[in-house]
DNA sequence: GACCTATATGTAACTTTATAACATTGCAAG
DNA sequence: CTTGCAATGTTATAAAGTTACATATAGGTC
């Protein structure tokens, strides 16, 4: 398996480059190799349908609804109703191969699979794209923030909504 | 209008207190009174509509979903589709005076409206409630993140699930 | 290899959540 | 009073997600 952090592509090396230009053929490849090594560890099955689906939104490269999923499976001859989608989905979630996008009821494919993090996402409102920004420290404020309530923080969703740079550029 | 800070009501006084015991009918009764020194302030209509849901809202002291919303505004004779709650709800949303928790897609009075604040929402996964935290520094840190990536961060909805103090209690 | 079981997939039907589009009402400025 | 705009009412439909049950298939066991 190739040294995520040592192979010179800039949107794989760190997920703060999500928004800028990056070689993606190579991160998508990387990304699934990353999460048939994680299966095999883990011992869990990495079925053509949840290959497939992560497969998919890693080559959209954009959060995707779970219809839209469903619609590319279906395309293919997979099953085309909803819990095929969501099933998979699910799974990738619950692995942490795959980040649900709450404010956009969306999905979108895990930059950096295995490597345990608290993702924060930034969602661009005028090109809909999102990134994953580095958020160990958020987290780590936000158990506090509960701890001080008595309250047991066990999972998060961080998300912001704005502008990306290059949209941002534009409007100027 | 009551100095909001210094009245003795726990549960008023401090959001950090959401889990705990206060008396609830006096915070109702105070947050509507300072929603409507704020639509004056701002030249806004606290229509019969939007006060009724902020009422319910505050009434009921959970999260509710848009359609128990509207069940119970059309019970009173107010228009029975869903974009009479949906429209009322945005309207509080938009000038903060209720909050809408994502991950359970329901809406909630906002306890300190007019205080400008970033929150941060508590979700208990066991009893449901949701408790709003101050999360000042959380906010920061998301703009700060989102500005290393030249990301301008507009809005953020930033979420943790897990246990309050009755249930953790409870289940121990 | 034949069988059994657990896990995964396929499918139908349905619920819940949310929005679009347009008609109607009613308050408020001139 | 009338004209215009904001708010509400209403119809219809779209989008998102779930329940329940049938079928298939991988892996372990004899």
């Amino acid at each position: 398996m190739p040294d995520h952090a040592d192979h010179g592509c800039p949107g794989c090396e760190s997920p703060d480059l999500a928004f800028a230009r990056h070689d993606h053929a190579h991160c998508s490849a990387d990304a699934l190799s990353r999460a048939e090594a994680l299966a095999a560890e883990r011992g869990l099955r990495l079925t053509p349908v949840r290959r497939r689906v992560l497969e998919i939104l890693l080559e959209e490269h954009r959060a995707m609804g779970a219809y839209d999923v469903l619609n590319r499976l279906a395309a293919e001859g997979f099953g085309n109703q909803p819990p095929v989608a969501y099933r998979a989905l699910d799974f990738l979630e619950e692995q942490g191969l795959a980040h649900r996008i709450r404010r956009l009821n969306a999905f979108t494919a895990c930059v950096h699979p295995g490597e345990a993090h608290a993702p924060a996402f930034l969602i661009c409102r005028a090109c809909n794209r999102v990134a994953e920004a580095p958020a160990e420290g958020l987290r780590a404020a936000l158990d506090q923030a509960g701890a001080a309530l008595g309250f047991a923080v066990e999972g998060s969703s961080i998300e912001a909504v704005g502008l990306c740079p290059q949209c941002a550029g534009a409007a100027a």
